[in-house]
DNA sequence: TCTGGGGTCCTAGGACCC
DNA sequence: TCTGGGGTCCTAGGACCC
């Protein structure tokens, strides 16, 4: 059983964007001050912290925070701007080293991924790729080693607390690994399905996965309901893919004042469709959706969307459609906060790029 | 001076068809 | 004259992830 078992290593950059920065600009890794990865709040109202060092997690400053409230609590923050085309750089090179001991890895988002791991249960393999890793990079990764991506994730997520940063799951532990963690820690368990599980009597995951399938396909519905209980018991037969093809592709912006000028709103399409022109003629797609997100002062949020008559990536398209739905279904009276431009029902793939590029480089 | 930007997936409800 | 039932497609909204 145990030789049969499949393995994966899930990878999680520790504080990835600050972590960059840190290994861009010697010294910062020991400054006292808290230390800020996001836009300055005094400059650019509307900001988010995007990562917070130590100092500034002390004071309550987490991720997601507004950048006005942290400055707030931490009047003397650093704050950095994010260089995303720098954390990209980094990305590219850890996920290069992940990528020459697996050989499968499916990548989940900058600092994320999910491999397939030939190397087995024992601690020695993993330890050596962080070791790796932080030799070649300067970042330092947790690592969570487990039957299947799911509970390799979580166990990943364990490691942060760990000195060695590593979690191992061995084949037939997943129940105990799981069981005491509170339901919050399950993937897919957010504030709103949190409180709903509460309300339930339901606190761990142990204790969801004491609930009968059917109890959870009632309190949750059908996909949900599932999920729960199939995740609560460690369970997930999903296989990796290194090539995930994108569905869609999206810009938005959130102004620095709510704006009512019909003008502002036109040209911040026009450009969001410029820009997801680009990225699609980059992946060799066409959209046959193009769908407009507007938010409100209130944050109140209005998506609609329109079939193109015939696929297109032209920017001049997207955008004529794209303001043909702002003028339909925006409410001029109601200051606008957000807006964004969707391109979705991708088609094409790789075969148009290659036509319509002839030197783009080979896939590899 | 509360709350970014890029995504995925699911669901409810209505239209439409046989 | 009370009012089938199943299937599919589409839209808008919302939860969730990093």
């Amino acid at each position: 059983m145990t030789d049969t078992a499949p393995c994966y290593l899930f990878l999680d950059c520790d504080r990835f964007y600050f972590a960059v920065e840190a290994a861009e600009r010697p010294g910062l890794a020991d400054d006292p001050r808290p230390v800020i990865i996001g836009r300055d709040p005094r400059t650019a109202p509307r900001g988010i912290v995007t990562t917070a060092n130590d100092p500034a997690r002390a004071l309550g400053i987490r991720s997601g925070l507004s950048a006005a409230i942290a400055l707030r609590l931490a009047p003397n923050a650093l704050f950095l701007p994010p260089r995303h085309e720098l954390y990209e750089r980094y990305s590219t090179r850890v996920m290069a080293v992940l990528r020459d001991e697996s050989p499968l890895v499916e990548q989940h988002s900058i600092d994320e991924a999910a491999s397939l791991w030939p190397h087995g249960f024992g601690p020695e393999p993993p330890l050596a790729l962080r070791a790796r890793v932080l030799a070649e990079t300067g970042i330092s990764v947790s690592l969570g080693l487990a039957t299947s991506p799911l509970v390799a994730k979580m166990a990943s997520e364990a490691a942060k607390k760990r000195a060695d940063h590593l979690c191992i799951v061995t084949p037939g532990a997943e129940a105990s690994f799981l069981s005491p963690l509170p339901v919050r820690a399950l993937v897919g368990v957010g504030p709103k399905a949190e409180a709903q599980l509460r309300a339930a009597g339901i606190e761990t995951i142990g204790g969801l996965a004491g609930r009968s399938r059917d109890e959870l396909v009632t309190l949750f519905g059908r996909a949900y309901g599932r999920y729960l209980s199939d995740a609560s018991r460690g369970v997930d037969h999903r296989t990796l893919s290194a090539e995930r093809v994108a569905k869609s592709i999206s810009a938005e912006h959130t102004f620095p004042h709510d704006t009512t000028d019909r003008g502002v709103l036109r040209e911040r399409l026009r450009s969001q469709a410029e820009e997801v022109s680009a990225r699609l003629a980059q992946e060799g797609l066409r959209a046959e959706e193009v769908a407009i997100k507007l938010r409100y002062a209130n944050w109140q949020t209005l998506t609609r969307q329109t079939k193109l008559r015939v696929a297109t990536a032209d920017a001049e398209a997207l955008a004529a459609s794209a303001t043909g739905l702002m003028q339909l279904h925006w409410d001029p009276t109601r200051a606008v906060r957000l807006i964004g431009l969707r391109a979705g029902r991708l088609t094409g793939g790789t075969k148009p790029a290659q036509q319509s590029l002839p030197y783009d480089e080979p896939p590899g």
